[in-house]
DNA sequence: CTGTTAGCGCATTCAG
DNA sequence: CTGAATGCGCTAACAG
C-alpha cells in the first residue's frame, strides 16, 4: 500500500501540500492538485483511516448499538441509519446486542476502543458502569426507542401511547371484550410504556379488565410464545391478541396455534405494534399499527450529528399509522358473541 | 480519555512496561503487573484503537459486506458472522449492498481506508476494478454464497445443486406438472444455479418444460412479483410456484394473489428456497429448503481468520434440508387433477 | 500557496 | 525483566 509520501514524491511536491490536496483543507494551486491527484490515482492511494483518525483525533465513525439484528424493525433502521450516515461521510459500525446486556456492554468497551464520534444506542436495560463511563467522556449520545432512567439524551422513538390508541379504538370497533395481551419485558421503556398504555385504556375501550388475560414475554418470539400458553392455560379464551412488537406477535401466533389448532386460532383476530411484511397472509391477516423505523434510524443519524457537530438535537417522537386489514375479511363470523358489541 | 502514557505515569513504571502489561505481549514481573492493571481500572483506561493499528498494521476487524440485509437470510448471516468474530478477538464493520453495484464499491473503498484484515464479501456482479485492487493488495478474502468470476478465493455456499433437487424431488411426489419458477439474475452466480439446475432436471421430475412458467425478477420482492405476473399475463396457470429465495417468494406470493385473487392463490402450492418464520402461516402452508445462513457465517468467518493467519481455507458448501410444510395440509383438493400424477 | 516540522498513542526495538 | 528511543501515516501549525 502506498502512503502519502510516496504520493507527494511522486508528483514532486511536498508531504503537506499532497496532504492538503487530498483532504482538501486548505487551497492549493491548480497544478500542484493536477500533480498530486494524477499520482494519487497511478498509485492507488488511498488513505489510512487509523493514521488520520489518529492524528483529527476522530474517526467519522458512529456506533449503532441495536436490541436485535433480526428483529425486522431494526434491521430496517440499521438499513436507514447505514444510508444516511454515508450520505453525510460518516461511517456505522454496526453492533448486535442481541437483547442481551452482557453483549451489549462488550460492544460498548469495543466502540470505546474505536473512538466511535458517536453513539446511536437501543439500551438493552439500565445504565451500565461501562455506559456511565462513556456518558462522562462526554460522547454524544442518541436513544432509538427505548429511553433509559438517568440518561438524559436526545430520543427518536415510536409515539407508544399513541399506537396503543389506534390499537384500543380498532379492537373496540372490532367489538372485542376478551383481548389477550402479550407484551415485552417492562424493564425495557417500550415494553413498560406500551403495557401502561394498554391497561389504562382498556376499560374506556370496552376491553375485560381481567388480568389473565395479560402477560409478558422478552420481546423474542421464543418468549412470547411462552406467555401466549400462560394466557391460554389460564382457562381463558380471547377473541383477540394484541402482540407487543413484531417478533411477540409472531410467538402469540405460534402460541395460539400450539394450545388451540390451526382451526380454534383462525377464529381469534390478531393485531400488532410493528408491521411486518407477511401479515396480509395469515388467515384472518393481522392487521398492525406501522413503526416507521427507516424514519427513526434517519432521524437519530441526523441529531447525532448535529450533537457531534456542536449543534442541537432534539428529541422526537415519530406517529404510527393503522394498517387495517380486517376489512379484508370482514367481520369473523364464528366468532363466540357473548358479550360482544359486534360494530 | 487517559493515555497509556498516564497509566505509565500513575503506576510508577515506563511506558514500554504498561504496553506490555496491557497488550500482554512479554513477559513482567507480577508487581508491575499489578500496578500497571490497577493503574488502568482507575484511570478507566480503554486502548486507542487507531493508535494500535496504525502502529500494529492490522485492526482486528474484518468487513462483511452483504447484499440485502433486510433479507434474514443476510440478517442471520450477518449475526452469526458477527459472535464468531467476536469470540475469536476479531470485530465485524458490516455493510449493505442493497443488491447495488455502486454503493458495493463504495464500501469497499471505506474497508480499503479502514484497513480491515480481512474481507467477507456477497457480491453483487463482476469484479471491478477497486475489487480488484484490493485482491492485487493481496487482502484476504473469501466468498459468502455468490461466487464470482476471475475471482479465486474460498467459497462459503449452499450447495444450490443439491437444494433443487429437493426442491424437484418434492414437486414429483406431489404430482406437479406445471410449476412456475420465480428466479432470480442470472448475474449473480445464486440466480444462475438454481435457475440452471431447476431447467436441467425439471424434465426428469416429469414437469412441464414450457418456458412460459420461468421469468427472473431481481432477488427482491418487487421484482419477484412482477416476474410472477409475467408469467400469469402468458395464459398459464401453474399448479405449483418455486420461489428461488426468500424475498423472490414473498413476491411471488403478492404476485398470485394480485392476479388471482386470494381464493385462487390458495390452491396454488407454493415452494421456496431459504426458509422464512411466517411459511406455517399461508395457506396452504409453504414448503421450502432452509439455507443454513449462521453456519455460512461462521464458516466464512473462520476460513477468513486462517486466511489472515497464513493459514489454508478450504471452501465448502453447505447441505439444505427439506421443511415439508404439505403434510400439515394434505394433498391439494381442489386443484385441476388434468395431467398430474397424484402421489 | 508551499515546505518543514512536530506529534497524535501505541508497540517494539535495543541496551542494560 | 525494564527503560529509553523510534516511527507507524497522517494533519496542522508555522515560517517562508
Amino acid at each position: 500500500m502506498s502512503t502519502i509520501k510516496d504520493v507527494a514524491r511522486r508528483a514532486g511536491v511536498s508531504l503537506g501540500t499532497a496532504s492538503r490536496v487530498l483532504s482538501g483543507s486548505a487551497s492549493t494551486s491548480p497544478e500542484s492538485r493536477a500533480k498530486v491527484q494524477a499520482a494519487a490515482a497511478e498509485l492507488g492511494y488511498i488513505t489510512h483511516g487509523p493514521a488520520r483518525s489518529l492524528r483529527r483525533s476522530r474517526t467519522d465513525v458512529l456506533g449503532l448499538l441495536v436490541s436485535d439484528i433480526r428483529n425486522p424493525f431494526f434491521s430496517e433502521l440499521a438499513h436507514a441509519a447505514e444510508s444516511e450516515a454515508m450520505k453525510r461521510g460518516y461511517t456505522v459500525l454496526l453492533a448486535n446486542a442481541n437483547e442481551d446486556e452482557v453483549q451489549a456492554d462488550e460492544y460498548l468497551r469495543i466502540f470505546a476502543s474505536q473512538r466511535v464520534d458517536g453513539l446511536l444506542l437501543s439500551p438493552q436495560g439500565p445504565v451500565t458502569p461501562r455506559l456511565a463511563a462513556l456518558l462522562a467522556s462526554r460522547l454524544p449520545v442518541v436513544l432509538l426507542n427505548r429511553s433509559v432512567e438517568g440518561l438524559d439524551a436526545p430520543l427518536y422513538a415510536t409515539d407508544n401511547a399513541q399506537g396503543v390508541g389506534l390499537v384500543l379504538d380498532w379492537l373496540e370497533r372490532r367489538g372485542h371484550r376478551d383481548v389477550a395481551f402479550v407484551g415485552g419485558p417492562v424493564t425495557i421503556s417500550t415494553g413498560a410504556e406500551r403495557q401502561a398504555a394498554y391497561i389504562a385504556g382498556r376499560e374506556a375501550h370496552g376491553i375485560s379488565t381481567d388480568d389473565a388475560f395479560v402477560d409478558a414475554g422478552d420481546f423474542l418470539a421464543e418468549g412470547a410464545a411462552a406467555a401466549m400458553i400462560r394466557i391460554l392455560d389460564r382457562g381463558v379464551i380471547p377473541t383477540a391478541v394484541f402482540g407487543a412488537n413484531g417478533p411477540t406477535t409472531l410467538g402469540a401466533l405460534r402460541g395460539l396455534r400450539e394450545r388451540l389448532g390451526v382451526e380454534a386460532a383462525s377464529r381469534i383476530e390478531v393485531i400488532s405494534f410493528d408491521d411486518l411484511e407477511w401479515f396480509e397472509f395469515v388467515s384472518p391477516p393481522i392487521t398492525s399499527v406501522r413503526n416507521d423505523a427507516a424514519a427513526i434510524g434517519r432521524l437519530g443519524v441526523a441529531g447525532l450529528i448535529d450533537l457531534i457537530e456542536g449543534r442541537e438535537a432534539v428529541s422526537a417522537r415519530i406517529a404510527m399509522s393503522l394498517v387495517d386489514r380486517s376489512l379484508m375479511s370482514g367481520p369473523l363470523v364464528d366468532r363466540p358473541q357473548t358479550g360482544h358489541r359486534v360494530p
